[in-house]
DNA sequence: ACAAGGTCATTGCACCTGCTACGAAATTGC
DNA sequence: GCAATTTCGTAGCAGGTGCAATGACCTTGT
């Protein structure tokens, strides 16, 4: 061995960043790989239906505003929602540069069978850690705020 | 509009991995976009950095169980880094399927900048969060433990 | 009325990822 | 001892992602 810079004591562990986004990905891979699986659907596209489905017509720019996706992941997960008939667009008269996106029939259907599976989720999630998730959801929520 | 079966209220802001994964992005981005700018690396490329510089000597299987990657993510960012003359590797002479990652020494000499630049993001968030930290960390705890 | 600048959505490009299959090496079972 | 199975790391492929540039449309200022 040559010598070498002794390096700082560090912990990948315990480093929040790590440790969020491990969280994220365990939590979100077993529901996204059920409605994968059943629906063909990713996680991008999912957050699409989800608004949709909450808040009905919205645009692409209104989209990307309230679920933290760039709007070409907005504009991308869209088209491949569109080709795959669970939603539609149509002009905005007032303002030909938005687009108006909405489920389409089949697409309130697919929503019918995922929104109470992601319930369930939750509810499993919140069940499974009982005191624990209070204090990581006031975390989360000191944090989320603290970004804006 | 047509008629069409009503959907159950789901609020995606209040939806535990969905408010993790805007968290885990959150938190990375700016510590991500800093080491990406300055030194062309990734975090999966930052990773198996960081596990290097922890525990010297390791295989790719022995990244891979500790460090929350797939085998071939590890495989490729253990490419890129070779490539970028910040690791290099040997053969295990007692079962050569194993193969032997280390650091250079340029390897060496970026993590001591690296290594600070992680610890200063941590400590602020701390300080940013203050009692909040504890509460998310105690609810990570929890979380990260029960998926085990 | 119209040029300059801003907003909205999409797309081309290069790169990255996820999955699966693969070859090389070790281990197991007979 | 040697086939069958398992483990380790890599690579091909299809598709996803991030960024910057583009085109269509609206707004503002003069």
């Amino acid at each position: 061995m040559t010598d070498t810079p002794p390096l700082p004591d560090f912990d990948l562990y315990g480093f929040t960043p790590y440790r969020l986004a491990v969280a994220a990905k365990h939590t979100s891979e077993q529901l996204a790989r059920q409605y994968r699986d059943r629906f063909g659907i990713s996680i991008p596209e999912w957050r699409v239906l989800v608004h949709l489905a909450h808040s009905g017509n919205t645009s692409v720019r209104d989209i990307e505003a309230r679920v933290a996706m760039e709007k070409y992941e907005v504009s991308r997960a869209a088209k491949r929602l569109r080709e795959a008939g669970l939603i539609e667009r149509k002009e905005n008269p007032e303002d030909r540069r938005l687009i108006i996106l909405s489920l389409t029939a089949d697409g309130q259907k697919m929503m019918a069978e995922l929104l109470p599976m992601a319930k369930a989720h939750q509810a499993e999630l919140e069940k499974r850690l009982g005191d624990a998730f209070k204090q990581l959801e006031a975390g989360l929520e000191a944090l989320l705020n603290a970004s804006k």
